[in-house]
DNA sequence: TTAAACCCTAAACTATGGTTTAGAGCAAGC
DNA sequence: GCTTGCTCTAAACCATAGTTTAGGGTTTAA
């Protein structure tokens, strides 16, 4: 006889709160979970496998409404698979974009940290300084500098 | 004489809309940009630069409050270059975090992508809704397929 | 000189993604 | 059988990051 499991050890194995995952089932993310007599959600081992897919959609900044989406055509069975497809590579172009998007800004980043990390710092921020407020002065505006 | 800039230039440049920069404003974001005497917010060239850095700060995720302190930082001169450098130097550490998250993730949507667009793709999720049913019927749950 | 296009603030409103609370029932071990 | 710990729902609450609205002043170009 194969095990099920509670909400708890749910949330423990994802290190998600309970209350999240009663939050997705109530946005109809977690169709595929059971109930016993008492009311009790009853997990089994392929929750798992939807809920860590569930948590992969999440972790790359799906919103819950096309996880939703995502999830009944999984239930819709083998019909919904070209429309399963399309979400995903929709999706997938939504992630390499975000990986750009960090990957850019993260060079930026680095720069910064570089510049106040260098020997040099008080003497690059010093001249950075001096261009604002000559141009601030310039054209009569407030030093921003306190 | 330096040109200066209307709130509408700014946001046509940063693809932003006006809103969110009075809303940056008001949030402390902004406290180097000044007003004229009609109360009109008037940008410098070197504004653009901080707020280059606002943006960079929000596309990799860094909250409005921590935006704050930064900016707040930099306007207190080359004292608080040491600070700075922590700040940034934390939010680096959360920007790889973040890549090694979405690189995770993308393996799994693009492994199931490829999965949807097998040729066997069909047969491969009747065998997955089978392993699901059986599962869910020897533990007496409810089968989860429409 | 007047219309169109700007700009302002304050405050209300929205969306998203949860968390917390209240009130109550169920289960396990002593 | 009783306590402790688990579960449930519904509803209120929260934080974040804006957007929208109302009411009013300014600038520009015909």
């Amino acid at each position: 006889m194969k095990k099920t499991y509670s909400i708890k050890e749910v949330a423990d194995y994802f290190h998600l709160p309970i209350s999240t995952i009663r939050y997705y089932d109530k946005k109809g993310l977690l169709p595929f979970v059971s109930k016993n007599e008492a009311g009790y959600r009853v997990f089994s081992e392929s929750d798992f496998g939807f809920i860590k897919t569930i948590c992969c959609l999440k972790n790359t900044g799906m919103p819950i409404k096309d996880i939703r989406t995502y999830i009944d055509l999984c239930m819709q069975g083998t019909a919904s698979i070209q429309q399963r497809r399309e979400l995903l590579q929709q999706h997938k172009k939504n992630v390499l974009k975000q990986q750009q998007v960090l990957h850019d800004n993260l060079k930026e980043i680095t720069t910064k940290i570089q510049r106040y990390a260098s020997e040099d710092s008080v003497n690059i921020i010093k001249g950075q300084i001096n261009f604002v407020q000559d141009e601030k002065k310039s054209l009569n505006l407030e030093n921003p500098f306190k």
